[in-house]
DNA sequence: GCCAACGTTGGC
DNA sequence: GCCAACGTTGGC
C-alpha cells in the first residue's frame, strides 16, 4: 500500500465535501506529471488530503483508492473548463482515480508544520514553488505525518 | 491582490 | 530545438 498527496481548493472541493458525497472522481488535473502518478496508484492506498490556496494551508484528512485507470470524463465535455479538444475518445489522455472518504483530522496539519518537521525532498509539498498537484509520499514520511496528525488533536 | 515559480505554447 | 511570451498555481 503506498501514499500519495493531493491537493484541491476547499473553495472548489474539500474534505467537508467528500465526506458528504463519501466517494469522488477526482478529475480535472491536466499535468502529465501529476497525471502519471494518478495511473500509478493502486486500489487501496492511502492519499493525503491537502488544501491549498486556503488559511491556513495543510493536510486535513485521509483518502483510500477506490477505483483507478479511471477515464476522466471532462476531456470529452466542451462545457467543461477541463475539456481538451485534443484528447479522443479512441486514445483519451486524462485518467485518474475514484477516491474515497476516510479521515477528517481533528486539526489541519499545517504547511508551517511540515515545512518545520519535514526537508523538500521527503516531502514535495514543501518544495519552494511547487505546483504538482498530485505526488507521492515514502511510507515512513506518511507514518511521521499521521503521527502529526494523531498528536495535533487538543 | 501581488507575484514568484514553473509548465505550455508557438514562432523561428 | 531554442526560448520568449503567456497562463496558471498557490503562498503570502
Amino acid at each position: 500500500m503506498a501514499y500519495w498527496l493531493m491537493k484541491s481548493e476547499p473553495d472548489v472541493y474539500g474534505i467537508a465535501d467528500l465526506e458528504r458525497d463519501r466517494t469522488e472522481l477526482w478529475d480535472g488535473v491536466r499535468n502529465y506529471q501529476a497525471r502519471n502518478f494518478l495511473t500509478s496508484m493502486a486500489l487501496g492506498d492511502r492519499a493525503f488530503f491537502y488544501h491549498s490556496n486556503t488559511k491556513p494551508p495543510g493536510v486535513v484528512g485521509l483518502m483510500e483508492i477506490v477505483a483507478i485507470n479511471v477515464v476522466d470524463p471532462t476531456q470529452f465535455d466542451p462545457s467543461s473548463q477541463y475539456y481538451d479538444p485534443k484528447s479522443s475518445l479512441d486514445s483519451p489522455r486524462w485518467h485518474t482515480v475514484t477516491v474515497g472518504y476516510l479521515e477528517t483530522f481533528a486539526q489541519v496539519v499545517t504547511l508551517d508544520q511540515l515545512k518545520e518537521t519535514f526537508i523538500p525532498d521527503e516531502l514535495w509539498v514543501v518544495r519552494r514553488g511547487n505546483r504538482l498537484s498530485v505526488m507521492p509520499i515514502d511510507d515512513a514520511i506518511a507514518e511521521k505525518l499521521l503521527q502529526m496528525a494523531q498528536t495535533s488533536r487538543v
